[in-house]
DNA sequence: GCCGTTTTCGGCCCGACTGTTTTCAGTCG
């Protein structure tokens, strides 16, 4: 939380002096440490009180900054910050926000006309003020109308999974197309994000795709065209970016529009040292192409291992494939098995049956049956009576099942005060426990963490679920320390859910890369609630990938005797 | 403001689209 705080400062001085009108390379400075401090593993406190020197360690981080993040740290601000806030209107970081409205017009609105909120540009405009002032016309004047009128109709940012859907729709669509040769989704979405800004989609092929890509029937509007690329805004709200390059650079143009920002910057720096240079259209030394078809090769043309689309955020994943080449993430057939699910003794909608059919389709060789305890009375939550017919039902269940196992479990509520809702003698029958929490999400941080910390201490809890509660667009984390419930987790050899729910994957990349480095198991669990909930698991396997997590680091790798194993090692 | 396997000074990723412009600035990817 104190890492976001801080992040919040640096960008925000970042935008104010872009204002400012200061020197741009001072701007992009503050920007890149607020990312890099936003995704940073550990609490830049902890690293403090450590050695305040490390923190000079960080990339991005200087001298400069690390004096702005101690000043923070100790006295809870920040006097740049505080001189800088009082010499720009709030209004103007506002104004700052609209699209196709930037530093250099926020400052020219101001400075002209004193327009120092969204309203009051809103009104200038209507007046055709804004039309007389240099570099601005008729046209650009209703340029900034329209984009104050849109701001509230475009989508934030929507999940992975709503993202993947309209994305295929799309590319079915320009498949049809003989003029498509190849036509594949890129940016945030390829990098598997848990949530998506815009649809990014590439095509390789001659430049009337874009016409056609413009004709798509889902579109409400064109915002921009050209012989390269589009930008269309769909009827749901959401931005599509279509790119097209000929086919010899898609390789090229692959690498560039996956991204990262950042990433690309990083590796077309190494290229700059190598006396190249890597654009969208292929990697160039001097005039000459040296590569472009595949992403391959222009790894090897700058002398990089492959890096996956998820690493690549600039978060060290360069340096780290450099040493480690061979370096494999967890992918989704290392997945043997899946440790929490419903099914209609709760709130599932399939049978049990049903649900170890479409497990064993999956090739997985277990799957845990884990209906809700009792206290969540709107779930039907099991008590201990039905919880025991539930085990000798799945009992039986085993002796018909072939090439699966059920594994007996629950998915215990955790009470208020970490206790868990379900007693221990009926805990000591099952073969797994997934305990999570469904009520009082808003107690603060040091009640909440000591009360999940309690819970991921009970000795017959397996696994933590959902540990942040987080949901896309709906509710943001509860007030937990993270690193503390990892300490306590690697203690009692307790795993760590990543729920795998499209709409939850409550853990991000950071989080998995302290687990991992940590030593924390991580459990990708879908929660399935019915069936077609199962392949979800895809979802968590690509954010375990943007946390670097090897199979070795995922509880449901283990087969099914080392599982078993590993379970009765915390009793 | 950050950074250094040619540098502690002098660079900082590279290109497309739009509107206003007679040659390019601003914004965005
Ligand atoms: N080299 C370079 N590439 C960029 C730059 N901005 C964007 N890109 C590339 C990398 C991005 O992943 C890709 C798509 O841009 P987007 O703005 O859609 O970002 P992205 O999809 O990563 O995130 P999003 O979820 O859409 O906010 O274009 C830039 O300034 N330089
Ligand atoms: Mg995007
Ligand atoms: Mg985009
Ligand atoms: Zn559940």
């Amino acid at each position: 939380m104190e890492n976001q705080k801080i992040a919040h400062i640096f960008q925000e001085i970042g935008d104010i002096l872009e204002i400012l009108g200061d020197s741009r390379f001072r701007i992009r400075s503050y920007h890149k440490a607020a990312q890099v401090i936003h995704a940073y593993p550990y609490h830049l406190r902890d690293i403090y009180e450590k050695d305040p020197k490390l923190l000079d360690d960080i990339p991005g981080i200087g001298k400069a900054l690390m004096e702005k993040i101690i000043e923070i740290l100790t006295t809870g601000d920040c006097q740049t910050y505080l001189r800088l806030v009082k010499q720009v209107k709030p209004g103007l970081l506002d104004v700052l926000r609209l699209r196709g409205i930037g530093p250099k017009k926020t400052k020219l609105f101001y400075d002209e006309l004193g327009i120092d909120s969204v309203i009051k540009l809103k009104d200038a405009a209507r007046r055709s003020l804004l039309r007389e002032l240099p570099g601005m016309g008729e046209k650009s004047e209703a340029d900034v109308l329209e984009s104050i009128e849109s701001y509230g109709r475009l989508t934030a940012r929507i999940p992975l999974h709503d993202a993947m859907i309209t994305a295929e729709g799309i590319l079915a669509y320009m498949h049809k197309s003989k003029l498509v040769k190849k036509a594949t989704y890129a940016g945030s979405l390829r990098r598997r994000r848990r949530t998506i800004g815009d649809i990014d989609i590439l095509a390789s092929g001659p430049s009337e795709i874009i016409d056609y890509f413009c004709e798509f029937p889902d579109i409400s509007y064109v915002e921009a065209k050209g012989d390269t690329k589009a930008t269309v805004i769909l009827e749901s709200g959401v931005q599509v970016d279509l790119r097209v390059v000929p086919e010899e650079s898609f390789g090229a143009a692959l690498y560039y529009f996956t991204g990262s920002k950042a990433h690309n910057i990083a590796t077309r720096k190494i290229a700059q040292k190598l006396g190249l240079k890597i654009n969208e259209y292929g990697v160039f030394k001097g005039e000459k192409s040296i590569a472009g078809t595949t992403e391959e090769e222009i790894f090897t043309t700058i002398k990089l291992p492959y890096i996956i689309p998820e690493m690549r955020e600039d978060t060290g994943e360069i340096e780290f494939m450099r040493k480690h080449p061979n370096y494999k993430t967890v992918s989704v057939a290392d997945i043997k098995g899946e440790l929490h699910s419903h099914t209609d003794w709760s709130d599932g909608d399939s049978t049990l049956e049903e649900m170890a059919a479409a497990a064993k389709a999956l090739g997985y060789e277990y799957l845990a049956i884990t209906d809700h305890s009792p206290s969540l009375k709107v779930v039907h939550g099991l008590d201990a009576n039905r919880l025991e017919a539930q085990i000798r039902e799945i009992d039986k269940l085993n002796k018909e099942l072939t090439g699966l196992t059920l594994l007996k479990g629950v998915e215990v509520d955790i009470l208020r005060d970490g206790s868990l809702d379900m007693p221990d003698d009926v805990l000591s029958q099952l073969d797994i426990v997934v305990a999570s929490v469904h009520t009082y999400f808003k107690l603060e941080e040091k009640e909440q963490t000591e009360r999940l910390i309690r819970a991921i201490r009970h000795p017959y809890v397996n696994i933590l679920g959902h540990p942040t509660g987080k949901l896309v667009g709906q509710r943001e984390a509860y007030d937990v320390d993270l690193n503390k419930l990892m300490h306590a987790a690697k203690d009692t050899g307790t795993a760590i859910e990543l729920n795998c729910n499209p709409k939850r994957l409550d853990l991000d990349a950071k989080h998995l890369r302290a687990a991992r480095d940590m030593g924390v198991l991580i459990a990708l669990d879908t929660d399935a609630h019915n069936t077609a909930h199962l392949p979800f698991v895809k979802y968590g396997v690509s954010i375990a990938r943007r946390g670097w997590l090897e199979p070795k680091n995922v509880l449901n790798t283990m087969s099914l005797p080392k599982l078993k194993k590993h379970l009765n090692l915390k009793k």
